[in-house]
RNA sequence: GAUUGCGUAGCUCAGCAGGAUAGAGCGACCGCCUCCUAAGCGGUAGGUCGGAGGUUCGAAUCCUCUCGCGAUCGCCA
């Protein structure tokens, strides 16, 4: 049973506050030394008239703990509660041992869907550094849902129709070169996409141009289709390169060009409802009463717009799923587009708006400069993952030489990818998902501190006990008696194993997969303190040997398994 | 200008349905490998929580104002 519930009974008791109340107040003390959980007493200083810390000198000792795993002490205005080390360590290492990666997983979102619509790159451009944001974030975030029992519906929303694909369209047939193109898609597709921009500006002819390629692949015509899907279906293959590499999957690629046909429907449904007017040439749904500027649906050359197209792919996810949720994994930049999506889905009539939500993410930034498809000034995610890769190898390679790790060649190169790769999601998830992250090669490849190499060599250096626990038959790490493990590097390392499901609750409510990263990360930390300053395998205490490798085998599954809800692998030496 | 987000240690960030002496990592300085992987561990220095008011027994956290930075504001996505 939950410590909190039972301290939450006790109180009730004594106060006379209902137990909501008491959950609410309860919280984790500051400092170790003042115990596990604390009641601040200041709520009952009115209706007591007594100052708090007379009120909790007099509730303190007047607490009966016979039955239960709590001491009970009274600090200042505080009522302090220690769970009793032994029940504490049986407790938690002893469900880590038993639920292996099950540990922190739930039922809660059983026979529930979410949608995570994320990466959703646009087709022929380049994928860069910005647009790992949100395949990072959204992977992190389909891996924490399922952890809780959704079924979750990975939806990759495809950027592949628009005017650009008009401006290709024009590009590609006076300027284009098929053999750079079968060579390296991608990069003949932002050649003459950025040289588009340049003639642009001198000629304007070429807008009107790309306008009318857009309306004809719109309508269908045959030559535009082919090219568009020559351009789509190349693109793909490179990006799926890159997705196989990050370990992110997708149920779904429906981009905007699926839902075209959809939208006719939408504009007919707002026209019923009487929200659609005319307004400067365009279609619009005004949004006054909402505080928001009007939402364009149709432009005034009748062609859709991508606020038309995440209306009809909201109400085809609602008839196709029923989602409980309905989740973008959408840069902040375009909050306002959300905001306008929802309030037109909410005023036509359709509830589930307010089960749609845009999840937020900074910009990110290098030296100061946001990057631009248009201008050419962007680091590429594989360039950064090779970096990554190839400085990781060098430490791994040196490490092997003065340790005398006997390694082979494809075990060096697996260990280098997944650190090297797992290194550079880390860095999108250790903070808040809305913080901008300002990108220096410096900070990317540094490995120390709070980084994935820090956790997985944390993870890599204690299976390496349990390895050679094992390999000296060493036995009965299952059923040990936990109830031994009560230092104080234990007792704070256990703690802190403790909460890693209540922060994967709470990641999943924010979306903030940092709420993870940051547990594991203490976890971590914590085990490295008491490895540092316990002896494990060379302990004398056989009884204390194998619960400290329990203990370490409890280490080892929730960093395993905070990693892996992050999109993280570990290996098993590195 | 309007809307919105942000401003916490030299740097990068936690903490913010108010609560105990504001915490990590990096960097700096000083230590720790005859011992389970030193990508590790310990210690020291470093903060008037952008500023000013207010609410409160109590404010980094809530309210108002203000300064600074970013994003967004109808036919790109």
């Amino acid at each position: 049973m939950d410590y909190k519930q039972q301290i939450a009974d006790i109180l009730s008791e004594k106060t006379g506050l209902d137990r909501e109340n008491i959950l609410k107040l309860v919280e984790i003390p500051p400092k170790q030394d003042m115990g596990d959980y604390a009641f601040p007493c200041f709520v009952l200083a009115k209706t007591l008239h007594k100052a708090p810390p007379v009120i909790a000198s007099e509730i303190a000792p007047a607490i009966d703990v016979t039955g239960t795993p709590f001491k009970v002490k009274n600090v200042g205005p505080y009522i302090n509660f220690f769970i009793d080390r032994s029940a504490l360590a049986s407790d938690v290492v002893g469900r880590i041992v038993a639920e292996g990666d099950d540990y922190g997983s739930s039922e809660t979102g059983a026979g529930k869907n979410v949608i995570v619509e994320y990466s959703s790159p646009n087709i022929a451009k380049p994928f860069h550094v910005g647009h790992a944001f949100t395949t990072i974030l959204g992977n992190s975030l389909s891996r924490i849902y399922r952890k809780l029992g959704y079924n979750v519906i990975r939806m990759n929303h495809l950027g592949d129709y628009g005017t650009q694909f008009g401006k290709l369209i024009t590009a590609y047939r006076l300027w284009g070169d098929e053999e750079a193109l079968n060579k390296d898609p991608i990069g003949e597709l932002l050649r003459i996409y950025v040289k588009f921009h340049q003639e642009e500006k001198k000629d304007p002819s070429l807008t009107t141009s790309a306008r009318e390629n857009f309306r004809k692949l719109e309508e269908g015509c045959p030559e535009e289709v082919e090219l568009w899907q020559k351009f789509r279906d190349m693109s793909l293959v490179v990006f799926n390169q890159l997705y196989r590499r990050l370990g992110v999957e997708f149920d779904n690629y429906n981009g905007e060009s699926f839902y075209s046909d959809k939208i006719p429907e939408i504009v007919d449904i707002l026209n019923e409802k009487g929200l659609l007017v005319e307004s400067e040439g365009a279609k619009v749904v005004m949004l006054d009463d909402e505080g928001l500027p009007p939402c364009i649906i149709l432009k005034s050359d009748n062609t859709t717009i991508y606020a038309s197209r995440d209306l009809a792919s909201a109400l085809y996810r609602y008839r196709t799923y029923n989602f409980d949720k309905n989740i973008y994994v959408v840069g902040g930049t375009q909050a306002l587009h959300f905001k306008q999506v929802f309030a037109v889905l909410k005023k036509a009539g359709f509830d589930f708006a307010d089960n749609c939500e845009h999840v937020a993410f900074g910009l990110v930034k290098f030296k100061g400069m946001t990057f631009s498809t248009r201008e050419g000034n962007i680091v590429l995610l594989e360039d950064l993952l090779d970096e990554a890769v190839s400085k990781t190898r060098e430490i791994i390679v040196r490490n092997a030489e003065e340790r005398g790790q006997d390694m082979s060649e494809e075990e060096i190169n697996d260990i280098s990818e997944k650190l090297g790769i797992g290194a550079v999601i880390y860095t999108y998830v250790k903070s808040g998902r809305e913080r901008d992250i300002v990108f220096t090669w410096e900070d990317m490849l540094d490995f120390n501190g709070d980084t994935a190499p820090y956790l997985i060599y944390t993870y890599a250096r204690t299976r390496s006990i349990l390895r050679k626990a094992s390999d000296s038959g060493i036995t009965g790490i299952e059923n040990a008696d936990l109830t031994v493990l009560t230092g104080d590097d234990e007792y704070a390392l256990i703690r802190a194993l403790s909460e890693l499901p209540e922060s994967i609750v709470k990641a999943a409510s924010s979306n903030e997969p940092f709420m993870i990263a940051r547990q594991i990360s203490e976890i971590a930390r914590a085990h490295n303190r008491f490895y540092n300053n316990s002896n494990i395998l060379n302990c004398d205490d056989e009884k204390l040997k194998t619960a400290r490798l329990a203990l370490c085998d409890a280490v080892c599954t929730a960093i395993r398994e905070g990693l892996d809800l992050l999109g993280i692998n570990v290996v098993e030496r590195m």
